[in-house]
DNA sequence: AAAGTGACTGTTA
DNA sequence: TTAACAGCCACTT
C-alpha cells in the first residue's frame, strides 16, 4: 500500500509532463510540485525512482548548470541519460552541457 | 530518537 | 568565469 509521501507522488506526475525535447531543473520540478526551494527532495525522489522499470523520464530533469547529475551510486548510466536526450532532439556543447535557455520547458 | 546522507540551488569571493 | 559555503527537506541507519 502506502509507499512514500503524496509530495513524491506528484513530483512523479509534474516529471511525466516534461515533454520530449524538452528538460526541467529540479528547482523547477520542485516549484511545480509545491515544493519550492526543496530541489533536494525532487533529487531524492527521482533517485528512488527505478530507470529501468519506471515511465518516469528521469532523464529530462537536470540541474540549474544545464548539465545531466547522476548519483555516484548510479554511476555507468551517464553515457544513457546523454544517449536518451539526444535522441529527443537535445544537443549537448564542448562542456557536456545544454542549453537550458533553449531547451527549457515552461508550462 | 539522533545523526548522517543526498539526482540541488543561490550567494559570495 | 568557476569554486566554495550554507540552507533546505526527506529518507536511512
Amino acid at each position: 500500500m502506502s509507499r512514500q509521501s503524496n509530495s513524491y507522488d506528484r513530483i512523479y506526475e509534474i516529471v511525466r509532463q516534461i515533454p520530449k525535447g524538452k528538460v526541467a531543473t529540479y528547482g523547477q520540478v520542485a516549484e511545480l510540485s509545491n515544493l519550492a526551494g526543496k530541489a533536494r527532495v525532487v533529487g531524492y525522489a527521482l533517485y528512488r525512482v527505478d530507470m529501468k522499470t519506471s515511465d518516469i523520464p528521469w532523464q529530462r530533469v537536470v540541474n540549474a548548470k544545464g548539465e545531466v547529475s547522476l548519483s555516484p551510486l548510479r554511476f555507468g548510466t551517464d553515457y544513457l541519460q546523454r544517449s536518451l536526450l539526444e535522441g529527443e532532439g537535445i544537443s549537448f556543447n564542448d562542456a557536456g552541457k545544454i542549453d537550458l535557455r533553449k531547451y527549457i520547458w515552461k508550462p
